[in-house]
DNA sequence: AATTCTTTTGACCAATTGGTCAGGTTGACG
DNA sequence: CGTCAACCTGACCAATTGGTCAAAAGAATT
């Protein structure tokens, strides 16, 4: 899913692409403080040093830049299951999930808020997303997750509600970040409060399943 | 918390008292749906079959309105607290509040989405009450869960992250309700669902801690 | 019935904002 | 160099929208 960065053939090319990333960033950051319709235009503009309508340049439409940021933290996530795939038991698998997902909520706090404000609103914007790629995705997921059980190495679960509550567990520390951050005397977590927090989501989650620990420290 | 309904004095006052929680509650819809910048005052006041002026005259300024429909939902989750306070151990405490909070997640789904996107966008409006109300009632929860831990019937754990996988679990199915019925072939959930998850969230949760059971089923 | 207070409403306004456009500038390339 | 396409930008516009206001209508009280 990850598109390998190629060389820019020109100065324009190499240019276009720096503008293209500033924009989406600071679109990103707009979108998420204030959602889609209380970002404006301007102000993405002068977060990316641009005037307005170079901008629109870039985005024909408000939309357009709104969807590539949303598609976006999508494709970041979906690229974080890769350990599904690569990892037979799900120590492992659902261990590095749940790491690759809090890491992201680190990384990426300002993608997973916008995409939690489009579903939260009714996904008005990439509900064929949710019908296509993300309704593929968990099933092939829940396949993983069904064979586990039968194989006697978790708990019986439905499988659907597991990836909800990692989903929820990881994407809370982004979403949620100014009511954490609140609850921490008003100041981010550190490293080690998000080492915790990592060790913490993944004990619950993993021993609540049934999961038999290697090394659960 | 919940403040005991008194009886209308007045045929003014009952009617006064019936278009205000008409007004509150089409709000919320709105607010839900669209954001606090998305949502207009034309919008409500139509959903609420009254003229704009009209509901400029009970609310002068869409934030009054907005916060009004914060504090309610906010105010319904810390009644749903009860059971730290009546239940003696963490099976039937942790339990109950999970329960309520499930059933919350059903009953108040708008609330819970408008809440969500305050929080989301650095809660500008509600600030004060993270810092004052939340904090206060969520040191005292965590002087409970410390002491089940030093009692030896739950884990150690970080009693904040058990609190906030609480939170995030329960309120994703409002929350991403539109995700869910996605992935649920397009419908939203029947009791026999909403019952399942409200277990499957339970088991998993209350195992992961090392609560003892007396019924897991 | 008269008075007073609350409620209702259509018309209106000022500010915001997504998007356009014509004309200028700059880099690529033969 | 000359040409062309890509890029940049200030000025502008139409639509939306939170909020106002004056005047009318309705209830409560005397």
């Amino acid at each position: 899913m990850l598109v390998p960065v190629e060389k820019p053939k020109s100065k324009r090319e190499g240019l276009r692409r720096e503008t293209l990333a500033i924009i989406v960033a600071t679109a990103e950051r707009i979108f998420a403080d204030h959602g889609f319709k209380g970002a404006t235009m301007q102000a993405i503009a002068d977060g990316a040093n641009l005037p307005k309508a170079n901008l629109h340049y870039y985005f024909p439409t408000k939309q357009e830049l709104y969807r590539q940021v949303v598609e976006r933290i999508f494709n970041i996530w979906l690229d974080a299951a890769e350990s599904f795939d690569t990892q037979a038991n799900p120590e492992e698998a659902l261990g590095t999930y749940i790491r690759k997902k809090m890491e992201i909520s680190r990384s990426h706090p300002y993608g997973s808020k916008v995409w939690a404000n489009e579903v939260i609103h009714g996904a008005p914007i990439i509900h064929d997303y949710l019908e296509t790629t993300l309704t593929e995705w968990t099933d092939s997921r829940i396949e993983v997750i069904k064979r586990w059980e039968e194989e006697g190495l978790i708990d019986p679960v439905n499988p659907r509600h597991l990836l909800y509550m990692i989903w929820s567990t990881t994407q809370h520390y982004a979403d949620f970040s100014h009511q954490i951050e609140t609850l921490n005397s008003g100041v981010p977590f550190n490293d080690a409060q998000w080492a915790q927090a990592t060790k913490c989501v993944t004990n619950i989650i993993l021993k609540g399943i049934g999961v038999q620990r290697g090394d659960p420290s």
